[in-house]
DNA sequence: TTCATCTATGTAACCGGTTACATGGCTTTC
DNA sequence: GAAAGCCATGTAACCGGTTACATAGATGAA
């Protein structure tokens, strides 16, 4: 039970430890006989290889490691998904860690990645270029998930949050909305504030009103619900609202429903990210779909592009890769009679819960 | 940018790699003027130290092995919440895992664990005790989720399905169902059969009925389609499902809507879970609750315990401890006029049994 | 002053693998 | 039959830390 070393299976088929390693990596000229021989002391002893040794030795740990803000939750849910797809795909093993909002906590997972992973996923819609740059262990390949694009330090793949939003604000015109508002995400978060930016450029672009209506949000449910009773007491001639998320806009709705405000009879809704849920409430969200899936997917097969340029020693260029988001019409912005949902079907949502 | 080693840390200040090892850990009997050296060549070399190499000579990784069967989705995002939380509290990181369905890369999985973490949070309602005996790295602690509880050889946490099931059983009953029908999950999954054990045993006291319904499914939303569709088109007499879970409830519930039959009206509607969407669909959705995120939890808090007393010798015997879900009662299955959501209580821990 | 004690630092072994290089036995070639 | 070449195996260094033990210099007691 003590568990056996490679030493202990050397010995125990009497061969030295160079044979049996190599036996066990299916090195070339290694005799049948002598790969049989460490192959039965191995089944004999129960060994199993310790890859924390094997790591160290061959510096690849066949592990990547993932900073995120958060590890559950829709959105989090789903990038993990696209890591992890294509993290399986190529057979390697995913170190997580969130870095629980502080600054601190973040330094902390970053350095905790040295020497146990080949290279790093962060997202950090909340953190600058140089805290990253600053902190990130350096050597260790990196690429940046909805980060401030900084420069030319690494490579980075985020969504296009200005487009996104002209794109919702464009459908809330089609429908007919004259007054827009806008509920925001934290402010100092990178997407938040590209979205309020987006929208602040669309607006006074396609609706020459006066100044764009922004109510401050979180992200929250919460903060979508206090935005939505505020809306429905204010009596405000507000027709159509572009939220930041959908987890606040499914909070906004529910909110003015209950107020007896109608959506999207009063009120067009439209949120950001399409996750999961998103379908599933009443009336059906319409939304800006970032196929989160996939930006996780493309973070990682870029992250190995990364990994091995450095090997081979290219240069390979920080290049900002982005994800343009698509419109995905249901009932809750659906104005106009002919309106139902409308997209392209992609990532099949999941069957499998459990 | 050739990251540095502790070697050159200590060749930087003039000191031995020793002194190095022991300022940096804040040992006890080393001079101030020693400290502040090393820190300095440690902030000159921007030196972060190799945890991998670390965890090799401690024998302390200061990770949790998680192997799940998938990583995303509304229930094992739940997991990782309560396993995160858990884990964070104590300074752990978490090196996460999935098998994919197939027992081979469970195998895989379990194995590539071997040194890189100091105990494993396995959950496998897929796979039976012995598999899991013969595959767990032999002596890493480990603590089992939701598996078919194997005698007396690992610790293990589960959810009371027999329990879950009898209640859910008995509150479509207090509604006023006559014909209640069994939507299960994938046979051989122990969550999925215990379910259905547990409504056999719940309808034939409850309702003397003849057979117990019980209609084929996988856990998949598909699958709940399937079953409304063929529940509407049979014109049975149902007036009750129980689901195993909520993401074919929703679904079943989706597919009787549009086929006219009414829920609650016609046919009063319950699944097992409590995931997020459940509250967010229309009707709402009753269900039994869970807890996912303090299963979890309790599962860290429980390897953490196992690993202590393997340290210090303890023997400690690997008792099973179970998890009791709660009713709650949304609209789905309100038939009679007044109710509304309600809750049991909290939900409880049944003590420990072994 | 001398010897014992304490303490800060250094030396070297170790954790469990991999691998460059050395070695020796067996063919091949002339 | 000896020199050359090949190939399977063994020896030992190495990855980057930690730590048991040795050591030397300072301190205190007699």
């Amino acid at each position: 039970m003590a568990t056996s070393t490679i030493r202990d299976v050397a010995r125990f088929a009497s061969v030295s430890v160079a044979s049996a390693s190599r036996a066990l990596n299916d090195h070339s000229g290694v005799t049948p006989a002598m790969r049989t021989r460490v192959l039965d002391a191995v089944a004999a002893l129960n060994y199993v290889p310790h890859l924390g040794a094997r790591s160290l030795s061959t510096k690849r740990s066949n592990t990547i490691g993932v900073v995120l803000p958060d590890l559950f939750g829709e959105f989090f849910s789903e990038i993990i998904r696209g890591i992890d797809y294509a993290a399986h795909r190529r057979g390697l093993q995913l170190l997580l860690s969130n870095m629980h909002g502080s600054a601190q906590e973040t330094a902390a997972a970053l350095r905790a990645m040295r020497g146990r992973v080949d290279g790093l996923l962060v997202m950090s819609p909340q953190l600058d270029a140089d805290f990253l740059s600053h902190n990130l262990p350096k050597g260790l390949p990196t690429v940046v998930m909805n980060g401030r694009i900084d420069g030319a330090l690494h490579a980075s793949i985020a969504i296009d949050n200005r487009a996104g939003a002209h794109a919702a604000v464009a459908h809330l015109v089609a429908q007919g909305c004259k007054t827009i508002a806008h509920l925001a995400g934290p402010e100092g978060n990178a997407d938040a504030d590209e979205r309020a930016a987006g929208f602040r450029e669309a607006v006074t672009e396609m609706l020459d009103d006066g100044e764009p209506l922004i109510i401050g949000g979180d992200f929250s449910e919460d903060a979508g619900i206090a935005a939505g009773e505020q809306l429905a007491a204010q009596h405000r001639s507000v027709d159509g609202v572009f939220s930041a998320n959908d987890i606040m806009a499914i909070g906004c709705m529910t909110a003015l429903i209950e107020a007896g405000v109608k959506v999207p009879g009063d009120v067009a809704m439209i949120g950001f990210d399409d996750v999961p849920i998103a379908r599933y409430v009443t009336p059906a969200l319409s939304t800006m779909r970032v196929h989160i899936a996939k930006l996780g997917e493309r973070a990682l097969d870029r992250l190995i592009e990364t990994i091995e340029a450095v090997e081979t020693d290219d240069a390979l260029d920080a290049v900002a890769e982005f994800l343009t988001p698509e419109l995905v019409v249901r009932a809750s912005s659906a104005r106009t009679a002919s309106a139902t949902e409308t997209t392209t079907p992609v990532y099949r949502e999941q069957g499998r819960v459990r």
